[in-house]
RNA sequence: GCCGGGAUGGCGGAAUUGGCAGACGCAGUGGACUCAAAAUCCACCGGAUCGGAAGAUUCUUGCGGGUUCGACUCCCGCUCCCGGCACCA
């Protein structure tokens, strides 16, 4: 064993033995327990950033800890190869988005090689490859079979010079951010698949997931939204034209307090009204322009314009005034909500602003109500007033006797509705999964039958900016319809690369299979046992994933439910922002190792290295390519080795929390693993050491032992169950100091120290493997450490005569005292009450109570 | 705006079921080694008051209340920060 630690010696040393030993190639054995640890798999964005260090460490800790408990472990590895990131790459560089993709595949699976994950590559797939992605069209026309798939019209972004959609990201303040222009909404057909349908299921299978974080659980049920209300129609004759206005409610209740009904700009009411009124043009106009982001919604300020029309209250026949308000959203529910002033605070404000009536018709035990200003008890549930019939019913009797009347009108009833939307996944982009569908002039949208799939999508082309290439391609547009063989042409949507992350782990587990989409290796790895991922992941990637299986399941791939056992959402990496902002076209990103910060003691001035001018701060935020704020993990690597990167990464902060960058803290990493090294080093030149005899060690021998087996029993727990590998890595760093100050070089010391040595090693081989398969060797040992067990702890080296409990006096520490192990309350109310540290404080005075929590502390309450 | 989460020394964090606040690491200070530096090793390291020192007392877990023998932990009300909001992935 060399005397010096040195990292570039041992990792490629180390890596090598583990390929030419084939260690990490999962198989399928029915005899053996099943593991499957899963990351989620990267975006090939160019280079890995830390938050793939950081995840993928995680993944791989607990993969080789699974191992080492004697578990079968598949951990694969793939890549969400399509995307938007290298369409822009394509622009900016002139090279087609697959070979952009296919360079940063190769150079960072070398990046992942070099830091030692155990990961099957034998699996390795890339939603890209047309193997991966037919299977996305073969299931698409599958759902369309079944209805799952449908299309109708849909909103997007559209940049009117590019002559482009944009993705939400793309719009920047209202504009385009290539071109500057305003962006308006537009309308256009796309494929839907309708999640709705498995709302319920989804929503209630949330309670059969005990091992996910309650937080994503919790997002997850108000993302999909249950809510009860009523569905209800204000009746119109307008100028001839006989209908109804359609709106839903979940505060019924509160129905004889409508003042006016607020309609979306492209409802057929608003258009009717438009046509006949300049200043209702312009403003429907204005709202075409508006955002389609529900965030930009609901922050906007609310406007409206008075319609002239009016609809008839389903209830009293009243005419209720019709406005159109930029707020509400015609993709959502019937594009029509009805105002409420007296009792919601956006319709107060908006009664205010536009001189609507305000009547309150709730009673809230008794509080005050002005319509002077707004309280929030406005909105709580209360009793009936100034509601004729209703007067004195509370919320579900109200709610109850409304629905009651509006049936009987046929003007509305009770329905439960869901905030969950169904999935539009139609993308006018070039660079995703095509679409199988033929648009033919006599038969229609044709569905591509299976045995031409796939539908290739072209590799060559370079999108401009302007538009989706594939419009532009003859090769791929024309085409023969299958129904009538006439001249046709493609769908050129492809689809939203969600579609491609949502079933993906059930792949690894049927790699290779060019005949079918999932095979019985399937249902031997399936379900994923450990799911690993960001937390910005939380809703839909995870809800589509969940979506998807259940599709699965319906048409006969899979028996499961759930794709993902337990869940693990690791916190974000985040750096700091900073930026130009130019007059006209997109911000300039920087990134801050090219800024010197704290100008004038500001941590928030900053000026650009390069050219000495101040940049902008953006505050923290989440490391990612577009806002170049990334760290390379490369240069951890090659300073220090993958393991000392790995260790950094799972030490001082647990899992699930954020972490925010600094360049300080790898040292101490680093010289953690140098003092482990140099202390085996020293044992290990010492020569064998002999055979441990329990029965033979003297009192600080035993209390050595006892510290290295609480350190095994406590990593053990923190790794196993709690996932808290910032304090099995601490313990580990306590129990090294604490070996370091046991100076025993007699044969019995040296026996303690090489089971200290050997249990070190193999806890900690899981975040530093290769660090660990060196010393192991060192340590006389001949096999991989890959292929050992998690070392058991001896209970009997645990075993302590006294133990320390802590004595308050009125809750107040006072005093630390020694008793025997097990000792009773007696035994330690008389040992508490003798110390004279607690006599001063309890000076004389009589005990009231007297807690004893054994083992660890005495209250004396005076 | 809505949904979810967070806030503990100079910094990252620990305290696992309501029971010793500050483990472990970083930064810092002092010392050893060295011609010197780096590296390494040793010691100290939340604030205040008293003390020569050892130590003692006291305050302290974002802010304001509450429950409890006892609250970083539970409850109510705030502030600020982070994630998501359906076309970034």
């Amino acid at each position: 064993m060399k005397d010096r630690y040195e990292s570039k010696d041992i990792e490629p040393a180390v890596q090598a033995e583990w390929e030419a030993a084939g260690s990490f190639a999962a198989r399928e054995d029915a005899a053996k327990p099943k593991y499957y640890c899963l990351c989620m798999f990267p975006y090939p964005s160019g280079r890995l950033h830390m938050g793939h260090v950081r995840n993928y460490t995680i993944g791989d800790v607990l993969a080789r800890y699974m191992r080492m408990q004697g578990y079968n472990v598949l951990q694969p590895m793939g890549w969400d190869a399509f995307g938007l990131p290298a369409e822009n790459a394509a622009i900016e560089n002139n090279v087609p988005p697959a070979k952009w993709t296919r360079d940063n595949i190769r150079h960072m699976k070398g990046q992942l090689k070099s830091l030692g994950f155990a990961i099957d590559w034998s699996r390795e797939l890339a939603t890209c490859d047309a193997d991966y992605y037919r299977w996305n069209q073969w299931l698409f026309l599958r759902m369309l079979e079944r209805g799952i798939a449908y299309k109708t019209t849909g909103t997007v972004n559209w940049d009117p010079v590019d002559q482009t959609v944009l993705a939400n990201e793309q719009v920047i303040d209202g504009r385009g951010w290539r071109t500057g222009a305003l962006v308006e909404k537009r309308e256009i057909p796309m494929y839907y698949l309708r999640i709705t349908q498995y709302a319920e299921e989804l929503l209630a299978a949330l309670d059969r997931l005990p091992d996910w974080p309650d937080r994503v659980r919790t997002m997850q049920a108000n993302w999909i939204g249950r809510s009860e209300g009523v569905n209800l129609a204000f009746p119109y004759d307008i100028a001839g034209n006989r209908g109804e206005l359609k709106v839903f409610t979940t505060r019924a209740d509160t129905i004889m307090g409508v003042t006016f009904v607020a309609v979306a700009a492209e409802h057929p009411l608003a258009e009717l009204a438009a046509g006949r009124d300049a200043k209702l043009r312009a403003f429907v106009d204005e709202c075409r322009r508006g955002s389609i982001m529900e965030a930009d919604l609901a922050t906007m300020e609310k406007k409206g314009v008075a319609t002239g029309l009016s609809v008839r209250h389903p209830i009293t026949g009243a005419e209720v005034p019709v406005w159109v308000g930029n707020y509400v959203l015609m993709a959502y529910g019937e594009g029509a909500v009805m105002g409420v002033p007296g009792h919601d605070e956006r319709d107060f404000a908006f009664a205010k602003k536009y001189g609507l009536p305000i009547l309150p018709v709730i009673d809230v035990a008794g509080k005050p109500y002005s319509t002077d200003a707004w309280q929030p008890w406005y909105a709580e549930y209360g009793v009936c007033v100034h509601s004729g019939p209703y007067d004195g019913l509370d919320f579900n009797a109200a709610t109850n006797a409304i629905a009651k009347d509006l049936e009987a009108k046929g003007l509305g009833r009770k329905q439960v509705v869901w905030r969950l939307r169904d999935w539009g996944i139609s993308r006018q982009r070039y660079w995703g999964c095509p679409i199988p569908i033929i648009h033919c002039p006599t038969c229609g949208d044709v569905p591509v039958p299976d045995d031409q799939l796939p539908v290739r999508l072209p590799e060559d082309l370079v999108p401009d900016g302007s538009g989706n290439p594939l419009a532009k391609s003859k090769a791929f547009l024309e085409c023969r319809c299958p129904k009538c063989g006439a001249a046709a042409r493609r769908e050129t949507d492809t689809m939203d690369t969600f579609v491609d992350s949502s079933w993906y782990f059930f792949r690894f587990a049927s790699a290779g299979n060019d005949r079918a989409m999932v095979d019985g290796r399937a249902a031997y790895w399936l379900p994923v046992d450990q799911y690993i991922g960001g937390i910005e992941h939380a809703i839909l990637h995870l809800l589509y994933s969940r979506f998807w299986t259940r599709v699965m399941r319906d048409c006969g791939l899979t028996d499961l439910d759930e794709p993902f056992q337990r869940l693990l959402t690791q916190g974000m990496v985040l750096n700091e922002i900073w930026f130009r902002k130019p007059a006209t076209g997109r911000i300039a990103y920087y990134n801050p190792a090219e800024i010197e910060a704290g100008g004038e003691g500001d941590a928030r001035k900053g000026v650009l290295k390069s050219d000495g001018q101040p940049v902008e701060y953006g505050g923290i935020g989440t490391m990612s390519k577009s806002r170049k704020n990334g760290v390379d993990p490369q240069d951890l690597v090659e300073r220090y080795g993958a393991d000392t990167a790995r260790l950094f990464t799972m030490s001082n902060v647990p899992p699930e929390h954020t972490f925010e960058w600094s360049d300080e803290g790898a040292e101490g990493a680093f010289r953690f693993l140098k003092r482990l090294w140099k202390i085996v080093h020293a044992h290990v030149e010492g020569g064998p050491a002999q055979e441990l005899d329990v029965a033979a060690l003297d009192g600080p021998q035993r209390d050595m032992r006892r510290q290295v087996h609480q350190a095994l029993v406590k990593v053990g727990d923190d790794i196993g169950r709690r996932r808290t590998f910032n304090t099995a890595i601490a313990a580990t760093m306590e129990l090294l100091n604490a070996l370091g100050r046991f100076a025993d070089s007699s044969p019995a010391g040296r026996a303690v120290m090489q089971e200290a040595l050997d249990f070190m090693v193999l806890v900690l081989s899981p975040v530093i493997p290769h660090a660990a398969q060196a010393m192991w060797r060192g340590l006389g040992h001949a096999t991989l450490v890959v292929d050992e067990r998690w070392p058991q702890h001896d209970p009997a080296a645990l075993v302590q005569e006294t133990v320390e409990i802590v004595v308050q006096v009125n809750g107040r520490l006072r005093a630390r005292i020694a008793v025997a192990a097990g000792a009773d309350e007696a035994i330690a109310r008389e040992a508490a009450l003798a110390d004279p540290g607690v006599a001063k404080f309890v000076a004389g005075q009589p005990v009231r109570k007297l807690i004893y929590v054994p083992g660890k502390l005495v209250n004396v309450v005076v």
